[in-house]
DNA sequence: TATTAGCACTCTCCTGTTGAGAGTGCTAAT
DNA sequence: ATTAGCACTCTCAACAGGAGAGTGCTAATA
């Protein structure tokens, strides 16, 4: 379909567009990137170009910009995946700064998006990991005042999670030492989505169990499980303000409109943990399926915890993105935190 | 200073520019409030009032806006502070919505701040209770894999806090129970930044007590005790950007600027907490001490906890600022987190 | 003496025009 | 197949003119 020259100019194209974003004309191709060819011909290479979707004209006599489909070919057919050079800086910065933060998965990532975002100047973001997804290992529950158990939930992969649970009845420490002991032998080892399913189809069969110890206990290891989603991280918003393409203020709305939006930032890097591919993912514009994240393309790629993802990083920024440095900074990072987490 | 007729034109200049924002001029002025003037004498009043300061010309030939100072006494001295009517819906809406989330500080407070920049257009902000005020009640320690700890803090006031603490000893859980129940005689009753003054001194002079329970006890507390800022929530920047301050990009970057440096906001309230006073308090303009806040009104007040303030809340917007509708949200506002954290 | 009508003046903002510049597509020559 | 040449289109910046809003000042008025 795309000879050689079809390709080199395509590629001219995008790059220069992504470098400065100013429709690239046909002059411009040629002194720049040293063709050995007239604008002319150049001119009839981007005329094709364009009738094959992968440029567009924001209006004649303007030179061209490419199509997401651009940018798709780009991204998969010609950019180089090769950026270690300029990303050194960035591995060094988060290996020796971060490293450190291993306890935290929640500061280890929100400071790793901060400097996602520093050094991409697009929104950094992540999705620790979901809580659903881990393992069982034990729970202790804690008498606090009356009527309020403090509840600590560990997993196998390390997870510590705490929550204040309201009851209706009174326990002593003993009593809820006991469920505790129930809960730990019922369900070490099961994942916590099955234990929340379970929970819930037990409620509803078994109302017998009322008021026994068991049903009680059911019934804390229900609102432990309660919040499934897991947290997301968002940074870099004063740094987007700062590229020419949100230099509108109705961009800038949008934006800002998809980063309120959490719940569906979130569930589009569920997307990435679920589909268990190995590289850095790239959704380019209008390949998205949200409406109000036309116009941003995503960079991103899952961390893992024992070879399954967990959860996952990535950057958004416009279509017209530095795809091939981007994709390098995300894999970096991605492999950077399953390192932490696992080493931990 | 200034007589009756002065206040009022400078009542109606204030509420018609906050109402709108277009300079005002004296026509508009006698016809909107039907003075018993003539535009010229409004024309001699105002000039007046430019004169003490209280307005400027944005050029010459537009109408008046209020500066700082004009806001200040606008709302020292002439605003009315009720506004119980126009407040009533959101004082349903979040007592009927987050009196049930009282478990969870950080979530009640994020939740707050959410309603309050939907019903003011502006940001809202809260800080969460400083740890460091409160006061220990007793602390456990259990064991996760090698090497990490799983401490819990609990507070008189009732909060919670976990924390998984490195050590580079290997404990059996009954030597942390030993050195929980050692802390807990040690520590309780005290305030948590006294303990953290205390065991910083400790170990610059005891360096006696290397290797023995005691020290790795002390050890285990300081991490505990290690990050004494509170949480700060942020919410509605969606919200601002509707405004018709915020047109121009220039502002957006400084607003956007201005969240991004949490730190100052943090420092910001904190200075509220300190300063004990009991009602709503307003920073206007450039009466703000942090460069990158002139241009922004602050107003703000604290929640309590046993009649010490802990925390505070409010709302960050343009000096162009309904101040007597927000002023009445925020207190509100702090009165019912003051509510919801007692009531526990 | 305080107030006001009248008027000249200033400044912004909108609109329309114009010319430069950049880039294109087409055609004819190489 | 490539390219030089040219007419054409579109944007953008600069400029001018006119409407509109508001002011300050002065002289008349109650």
């Amino acid at each position: 379909m795309l000879d050689e020259r079809d390709r080199e100019v395509l590629c001219a194209i995008v790059q220069s567009y992504i470098n400065n974003p100013d429709p690239v004309g046909s002059r411009f191709i040629t002194r720049k990137y040293a063709f050995s060819l007239s604008p002319a011909s150049i001119r009839n290479i981007m005329s094709d170009l364009e009738e094959l979707g992968f440029l567009r004209q924001p209006h004649t006599s303007a030179g061209r910009v490419p199509t997401d489909k651009g940018y798709r070919f780009y991204v998969d057919s010609l950019c180089s995946h090769e950026h270690q050079y300029d990303n050194r800086a960035f591995f060094y910065e988060i290996t020796r700064e971060l490293e450190s933060i291993k306890n935290d998965i929640d500061i280890l990532l929100s400071e790793t998006t901060k400097r996602l975002s520093n050094f991409s100047h697009y929104l950094g973001v992540a999705l620790s990991p979901k809580a659903g997804s881990a393992t069982f290992n034990r729970i202790k529950l804690l008498k606090h005042r009356r009527n309020h158990v403090v509840t600590v939930l560990f997993t196998d992969e390390g997870m510590v999670r705490n929550k204040v649970v309201d009851v209706d009845f009174d326990l002593t420490q003993r009593d809820l030492n006991r469920i505790a002991s129930y809960l730990n032998s019922e369900f070490y080892g099961c994942n916590l989505n099955e234990i929340r399913t379970k929970i819930v189809r037990e409620m509803s069969e078994e109302k017998i169990l009322c008021d026994t110890l068991i049903s009680r206990a059911i019934r804390i290891c229900r609102e432990v499980l309660s919040s499934p989603s897991g947290n997301i991280f968002i940074s870099g918003f004063t740094e987007v303000l700062g590229l020419p393409d949100f230099s509108d203020v109705e961009k800038i709305k949008e934006i800002s409109r998809a980063m309120e939006d959490k719940h569906l930032i979130i569930k589009l890097l569920d997307k990435f943990s679920e589909s268990a591919k190995d590289e850095v993912q790239v959704i380019i514009g209008s390949e998205n399926s949200l409406a109000g994240m036309k116009g941003f393309s995503i960079v991103a790629a899952t961390y893992k915890e024992g070879s399954m993802p967990v959860g996952s990083v990535g950057v958004i920024g416009p279509t017209r993105m530095d795809y091939s440095k981007t994709i390098a900074m995300v894999d970096i990072v991605s492999k950077f935190i399953t390192k932490v987490i696992e080493g931990k």
